[in-house]
DNA sequence: GACTTGAGTTATAGTCTCTAACAAGAGAAT
DNA sequence: ATTCTCTTGTTAGAGACTATAACTCAAGTC
């Protein structure tokens, strides 16, 4: 009788702060470990076997700190979504004294520039890696919302906002995909023209 | 001396036309049971193994038609290539008198409702799936080009062309990766009120 | 009828995810 | 201090996958 519990409880909430704090070192690391992978290979790339080889731990041993491959990429996702909202956030910082035009700028160039310096975590986050992959779960859809609101602090107009947010993806992701190198397009000056095209379009931005 | 071939030659390039026909029956089938898991589970859920099993045969039989499951994924990318041109191309056809704004209308139509139809295909069009996957290899390239002529036949302007595109690309996959159903957004309208932006931009087009 | 091709088979190596069962340490309770 | 429990690690192994090697055997060819 005793505990009967089945031996194996995927998530140890932790009791202690100690061990706790423990817990969420080991998790960093693992993720960590996790991105560099991902920057190499892509998402298909990362593999917990060979995470826990890097970490100098043996196999199963990460099945404590992530019920399975897919919440541990889950992480990863939400850990994209807040830096790139946090680039967003800080490139069109309100404190820097840009007109409307030229934060929506600052909001397409630091975009950009998230993805061209992290394509694979970019495309991450737009792209479902995974077969059984959920992107609607609760925390995924909260994560994906901290970027649309450091986009509302640019645009206030949702149709606006979307508009400019098609525009602004579809041209990333060609970019990434090598679509426009293929065609020897200089993509910078493509860029430039889009950027304008989306200011232009924005009616709040006089410039 | 003899042969000296290493026993397992990848490709047989088939010496009779008999042998030749056969082979790209088999190779058809192939790809058939490929789309039927693609459709399902994504990319990720192509095995080789699964569909040598689906056809009745065990499975390194496969390895005789296809060199290796990379071979297999590039080819599924330009047959749906070569599809996407050619609903676009019938959807602008110039025997239907079509506007020139009409054109581009139904061109962007066609775009979505290919991606909305085969969302997997449109994605692993547009989306490397593989760690070691080569965008810029010769048949794919070539490939990707008969969309980018049916493009041509609808807007000359290639600033025009890539412009329209990357909006077009950028809310499918955008729509797909249901962005914007979470967040409560009608697809249809916003998509109609893109087409309309789109073909606002495009002088050629007077309505 | 012997000989060459080609297409299938099984066996096998090596990788992966993930579960089960067990060992051992660290802290807390007594 | 000793015991008890919780936590974290270990190895073994199931099951799936890609891919190679070595073989069997049928179909055609000369």
């Amino acid at each position: 009788m005793t505990s009967s519990k089945p031996t194996t409880e995927p998530h140890t909430p932790a009791r202690s702060p100690m061990r706790a704090r423990f817990r969420e070192q080991v998790r960093e690391d693992v993720k960590a470990a996790a991105l560099r992978q991902l920057a190499q290979g892509g998402a298909a790339a990362i593999s917990v076997n060979a995470i826990a080889k890097q970490l100098g731990v043996s196999g199963p041993a990460l099945y404590r700190y992530f019920a399975n491959r897919d919440e541990l990429l889950a992480e990863l996702v939400i850990d994209a979504y807040h830096d790139l909202a946090a680039e967003l956030a800080t490139a069109t910082d309100r404190e820097l004294g840009l007109s409307p035009g030229e934060r929506l700028r600052a909001f397409a160039t630091a975009w950009r520039g998230f993805a061209q310096s992290e394509p694979h975590r970019y495309q991450l986050l737009f792209t479902p890696p995974l077969p059984g992959y959920d992107a609607h779960s609760e925390p995924l859809v909260t994560a994906s919302q901290t970027v649309m609101t450091a986009a509302l602090a640019v645009l206030e107009d949702e149709r606006q906002i979307l508009s400019a947010w098609t525009r602004l993806h579809g041209f990333v992701t060609l970019e990434l995909g090598g679509n426009f190198a293929s065609m020897g397009i200089d993509a910078d000056v493509l860029f430039a023209g889009e950027v304008a095209a989306i200011v232009d379009a924005a009616p709040t931005s006089d410039q």
